[in-house]
RNA sequence: GCCGAUGUGGCGAAAUGGCAGACGCAACGGACUUAAAAUCCGUUGGGCUUUUAAAGGCCCGUGCCGGUUCGAGUCCGGCCAUCGGCACCA
């Protein structure tokens, strides 16, 4: 994949030249320049953030749902805050294409993208008056024609700039309505548009025709520039807004088989029309022209927006690893490396104070870091070290980095762009965890502390375990199971084997306690094969266990569950494996004698299902018979025979016109004509081939099926 | 509204296009036991039907409708339902 190019170092920071917002990003400890926050990695910002009085903290973005918090579901409200970000955005591009080579299930990378939103398109600048402009962000400039008014989001600050007079109290009243609103006020319930004229105009760059400036709502401050063009003819939310407001429609694009008046409303590609300099050409070659154009008179140039945000970094809360930054006179500096790690003082209360001030704002003498220094009390939301703990987990002693470089080569190299082989994690964290986890990565890749790109090469996604009751786990609905009740009573292995046992490991299954109990019996029955309890009641190892070589089924059995297992644990169907072990161990309960060597294989099978009980049963062994060398987690994979698989006689289905009517036991060797010669003679199929048959199908090993119409 | 996933017995689920329901749970019957628990053995998709009975026979059945095929739970097209994600993103 030419990973050198696609990631190359020199380019350190540098973003695509055709973003939106700032240019350039740096980290906070070299930055030397002007105005730091406008290009830092971390920055801090006055932004309206999602703050969630119920757990006295801001959230990012991820973190709220439906406009209540992730966790708990408290509502959310918007509030202006100084907080510190993370400039995630800086990397869009590369999170979305990168994304390519990795080996994810195809959902989750579709969501990924969607959350960060690629839109290509272009930005346009609309005249003001001589000196100002707006710019505007649309992903059909070729409808540039078609716009017969401009909206700005309410929030945006050139409003007060050209707002008239006589608009003025309209349109502040407007902005302090809108600001009140909270996200779920401006979307869900908002279905009817809003908005206000501010009595200015802009010149459309194509035609300098005069176009009325509104503000309204439906316009995100958060995207693009903030400001779109309204073309009500090939845009719903613009149609429904100037049929509103009776402000004008004309149509640009002409959908194949309609008339330009029905081509109102039509938001698909067409041909251009009452467009001069673009007339005639379709939408795609006409989006090209018309970006050449904008760009050739300076109106314009071809850009990339983002849906994705920057991450909100800070929380109010004292459980977060503190940011290593101190304040001096208004502006912050990163302390050095070795006044690392920050830990947090003691507090009487670590509770969050629910004013927006953090819980180690209270630890004054800790605050107070010199004379004109003081530290910041902001924390590092949960996500933090779930960014990086895996790289941790390389090289968990070192006191010197945060992962050796050996160490990180040789747990995280290899061929493929990502450093974890296979990760296993639910859906639930696929725009939080995973893209944050992401973006650190590919921050300290650049930095170059790490040899590859991607943190996680492999997902696997796991179904979440649902209650009794088939619903969502949660302790409002009463339903949650606790994996330490289930351990105490039943088990580790037994626990761990139901979870496996339950079904494919991508489903969301509920839980079962029979089934738990299910499973523990299994486990019970694999016990008492080996072990016997005496007239004591002690646990003696069986007398039925002998040195014998397995006889010829039972070495059959052995290798057909040394097959499957072995490659059900490739494909991850736990649940099958352990259905064969299950067959396996039913296969022995009432053998006369057991043979020792196949219950050995059979051990190791078992061993990463149930780690418990197999390493007491093959110590056991050892106690009886000869012992073997080494561990049971220390032995060596079983390998099967396929041969010892074969078999002499096999059953084949016999179908007369598709339908099943009887089996053929038959030789392998036997050849086709004896197969059909049997194959007539059993009695369902003689009666039905009575009056002969057309055709006859023969499928090797598989299936007889005779045709008769 | 858009995107994605999933629909198979009473339940969790199996099934390279070739005997649907392996394995487990639950239920029922039996053995063991003074009794119970535990354990072991057996039956168990639905409907109709033959026979004194033991045992058979026929039909239907993998969300619904259609298609491809000798043959479809599996492949193709359309629909329905449930769950998850996004949701004024210009």
């Amino acid at each position: 994949m030419g990973a050198r190019d696609q990631h190359d170092r020199s380019a350190v920071f540098q973003m695509d030249a055709v973003d939106l917002s700032s240019d350039i990003v740096e980290p906070i400890s070299t930055y030397r320049g002007e105005n730091p926050n406008s290009v830092r990695l971390a920055y801090v910002a006055d932004v309206p953030v999602n703050w969630c009085p119920e757990l006295g903290t801001v959230l990012a973005n991820e973190e709220v749902v439906d406009g209540k918090s992730e966790i708990g579901g408290f509502p959310v409200v918007r509030r202006p805050m100084r907080q510190w970000m993370l400039r995630i955005t800086a990397y869009a591009e590369r999170l979305i294409k990168e994304l390519d080579d990795l080996d994810w299930p195809e959902g989750i990378k579709l969501l990924q993208r969607n959350w960060i939103g690629r839109s290509e398109g272009a930005e346009v600048e609309f005249m003001l008056d001589k000196e100002q402009k707006i710019h505007v962000f649309t992903t059909r400039p070729d409808t540039l024609y078609g716009a017969t008014y401009m909206v700005l989001a309410p929030e945006h600050p050139l409003i007060e700039r050209f707002v008239t007079e006589e608009q003025w109290p309209a349109v502040r009243e407007y902005r302090e309505r809108a600001a009140r609103k909270s996200d779920l006020e401006r979307t869900e319930l908002a279905k009817e548009k809003t908005g206000v004229f501010t009595g200015a105009y802009a010149a459309n760059p194509v035609n300098n025709e005069k176009i009325p400036i509104w503000i309204a709502d439906y316009v995100l401050l958060g995207y693009g520039t903030g400001a779109i063009m309204g073309v009500p003819a090939h845009d719903e939310r613009d149609l429904e807004f100037a049929r509103k407001f009776k402000l004008s429609i004309l149509p640009v694009v002409q959908a194949e088989g309609k008339t330009s008046e029905e081509s109102i409303g039509f938001i698909g590609d067409g041909v251009a029309i009452n467009s001069p300099v673009i007339n005639g050409l379709p939408t795609q070659p006409a989006k090209k022209k018309i970006i050449a154009w904008l760009e050739e008179h300076n109106h314009g140039k071809s850009a990339i927006s983002y849906k994705l945000r920057d991450w909100l970094f800070s929380r109010q809360r004292y459980w977060g690893e503190p940011l290593p930054i101190v304040w001096e006179n208004h502006k912050y500096r990163a302390l050095d490396e070795r006044e690392l790690p920050i830990v947090p003082p003691p507090l009487d209360d670590y509770k969050p104070t629910g004013t927006g001030e953090p819980p180690l704002a209270k630890a004054k003498e800790w605050v107070r870091y010199s004379g004109n220094a003081l530290r910041e009390t902001n924390t590092m939301p949960q996500w933090a070290g779930s960014c990086w703990y895996y790289l941790r987990f390389c090289d968990p002693q070192n006191d010197e980095r945060f992962v050796g470089e050996e160490a990180e080569r040789y747990w995280m190299g290899g061929p493929k762009p990502g450093g974890v082989d296979l990760y296993v994690g639910g859906t639930e964290h696929a725009v939080l965890h995973l893209l944050y986890a992401r973006f650190w990565h590919k921050v300290l890749f650049d930095l170059g502390h790490l040899s590859k790109p991607e943190p996680f090469q492999r997902l696997v996604n796991q179904g979440i375990i649902l209650g009794e009751d088939n619903q969502k786990m949660s302790k409002s609905r009463g339903n949650i199971v606790n994996p330490d009740d289930v351990i105490d009573q039943y088990g580790a292995d037994a626990f761990r084997c139901y979870e496996m046992f339950m079904g494919p490991l991508e489903q969301m299954k509920p839980w079962s306690m029979r089934g738990v109990e299910g499973v523990a019996r299994f486990l019970a029955r694999v016990w008492r094969l080996f072990m016997n309890e005496n007239q004591a009641g002690e646990w003696v190892l069986s007398a039925k266990l002998k040195d014998v070589d397995p006889d010829k089924a039972e070495q059959k059995i052995m290798h057909a569950t040394i097959k499957k297992v072995t490659e059900d644990i490739e494909s991850f169907s736990f649940n099958t494996a352990i259905s064969q072990m299950m067959i396996f161990v039913n296969a022995f309960t009432n053998a006369e004698t057991i043979p020792v060597s196949a219950m050995r294989t059979f051990l190791i099978l078992l061993n990463p299902f149930a780690p418990h009980l197999t390493s007491e049963l093959w110590e056991k062994l050892n106690t009886g018979f000869k012992a073997v060398r080494g561990d049971i987690t220390e032995q060596k994979w079983p390998v099967y025979d396929e041969a010892l698989l074969a078999e002499d006689e096999i059953e084949i289905p016999v179908q007369v016109n598709g339908k099943f009517q009887g089996v053929l036991n038959i030789s392998v060797a036997a050849t086709k004509e004896e197969i059909i010669n049997a194959a007539e003679k059993l009695p369902k199929v003689k009666q039905r081939i009575t009056d002969g048959y057309i055709k006859v199908l023969v499928v090797q090993n598989k299936v007889v099926n005779f045709v008769t119409k």
